[in-house]
DNA sequence: GATGAATGAGCCTTCATTCAT
DNA sequence: TATGAATGAAGGCTCATTCAT
């Protein structure tokens, strides 16, 4: 029989993580030490202690928190019959929330799990299921069009799927290294390869 | 006047580098230990010091030479007239070198890099000039795709040249978490991508 | 809202700053390792960097404490109208406390400040306001002294207290190198200086 | 039978006391690397330790150096009847000494060296003797005027050139912290002490 | 003798983690 | 549960010294 109200200690789990989240925004994972996550929180160590078993384990958690929100964009979608246009609406909602300083400082956290995922399986799986996620939300849609006319039928869901997801991976890579990329530039070049879908016909 | 060459010094940096890269290649930079460094190169502390000045100045040297690296691949393909064919040749060059575990190897670090970046400006400038290299060459491809009309007009060069390279850095990330991208299938999609800069709309 | 009073961060500092001094007497600041501060105080190295922020700010509050107990020496002077006993009993004291074991062991790591006061710009003002008290204080007793009529007016009273603070720092010094200096033979130097100061030229 | 003549040895020696001096004085002992002396002197480390066995030695090496030349400063007082006149003689030497920068540039590495005493042996000797020197013969002079009457009888030599002695250090300490003490200053202490010595009438 | 690249023991310092209160 | 002083293993780096050339 807890003592506290499990609801308590949610929100204390979260209050750290946000606090996490900061510091790894800014200075990286590595960089980012407990006594940081201490003075951003506002807690103790022991408190720290007393919900994560570690640093690693607070990265990880950080990590499913991220999974969770970019789960969330792909839901946004209007539920439209044309494909075309559905991809275009996931397309902008991503490319939207990158121009937003929130989405941006998301990135920043994105792409240290992104190296992390290298070293760490917990990550690497987390960062894994997180993009076959809306791979397979494409791939769906793609196979629509298909069925419906709208989609040259030689072309391979798969792989196109994972090329769209591709190049928003790299424009995000760009983004965060400070290079100007607008919504109607990256729009603009997501619908040539929209086009490419349609093209033979 | 020194009695041994200035060659040796340069055969010694190399040395260092390499063990470096190893190791960051292994466990990323921040796990690697200087001592790791030591043992993988066979030289000694000191040494290493007396060619570099500590952990960031080697961090900063091997993305100077990831750097020389990638430009090199660029220079392979042959200049043909067809500017399709040309990009096709690039793509081809970049994928078959990812399937090869020197070349994955080597992105394993250029990942790190990435997401050092975004606290080591000299890195960043390394990576952000590593990427506007390509994009100049395919802006220019696409321009004289452009006049002799083989590219649609309506393209905007800067922006297609810029999504084809978020594309390969995309397909770039996940290789190394694993996935399976094969190079047909890669360029599958970048076709798809082509037909969409060729297409009449 | 502590739960360690305060209290005892002051005395957890005095243990360090006493083993530290244990330390510094025996072998030199240089050769003064942190190890063996932590050996000596039988603390751990984090918790000496809890209180300190490095040797240097462990060398500077050893001169700081040095700095109080010397001025506690001053002070022991009984008030005589006798300005030429109230020197004596001054150098009386201090003379004594030279011949004591403790009072030894802590001119050794006077010693050390004093040549660390050539790099040490915190350290050399702690020497020189710890030098410039006694002489403030012999030369307020010359200027009575002068006034009663006890002292030759044409004595200059700083460059008088200067000399006699001098000669005690030599004493000291020789007192250091294992030379024999007894209290007697000091005072004995001392009343000539007296004497001077007294003679009718 | 030796290739090289000594006096090119001799020579090199001295180059490298030289550096060292000038280093020592600059940043004292422990903050002089023997990498510092390599650069003062332009010559290489083999060279230094081909002529010294290490940096322990450099440093008595110095000690002895200095030694020589105190000593040259006594030995340049006229030898007068006058035994006050004499030691005032000795006094205007040292003090002078103490204005000039080379001089006082000396004195840096000799307080180095006083503190050093209390480590080492070697220089411990080396800093007695050079002190026993002017006493014994302040000592002789004193007799010398207690003979001809110009000294009061009660004063004890040993005592009274020991504390002249002790004076002067103190001056020099005070000097090397930055504190202004004129050559006339200085004197009219001296002065005061002479006084004394001659003042029973 | 002179050179200077290389050595490696050992120093200072940090920081994840614990535990008595 | 929360606190935060204390721990101590381990990392980065320096520097006196050596030795092949």
């Amino acid at each position: 029989m807890p003592k506290v109200k499990p609801e308590t200690l949610a929100i204390r789990r979260e209050e750290i993580l946000q606090a996490a989240e900061i510091c790894f925004a800014r200075q990286g994972f590595h960089q980012t030490t407990i006594q940081d996550v201490i003075k951003q929180s506002g807690l103790s160590a022991g408190c720290i202690y007393g919900h994560f078993t570690g640093k690693e384990e607070l990265i990880q958690a950080i990590g499913e928190s991220r999974h969770g929100r970019d789960s969330a964009l792909l839901a946004l979608k209007d539920p439209s019959d044309d494909v075309l246009q559905s991809l275009r609406s996931i397309a902008r909602a991503f490319l939207g929330d990158l121009q937003k300083e929130e989405g941006l400082r998301a990135r920043r956290v994105a792409l240290q799990l992104w190296a992390e995922a290298l070293r760490d399986d917990v990550v690497r799986d987390q960062v894994v299921s997180g993009i076959r996620q809306p791979i397979a939300l494409i791939v769906d849609l793609l196979r629509r069009g298909q069925k419906s006319g709208a989609i040259d039928p030689h072309v391979q869901p798969r792989g196109a799927a994972r090329a769209m997801v591709a190049m928003f991976q790299g424009i995000v890579l760009q983004r965060l290294w400070g290079e100007t990329v607008s919504t109607a530039e990256a729009m603009h070049a997501f619908d040539i390869f929209l086009a490419g879908l349609a093209a033979r016909r």
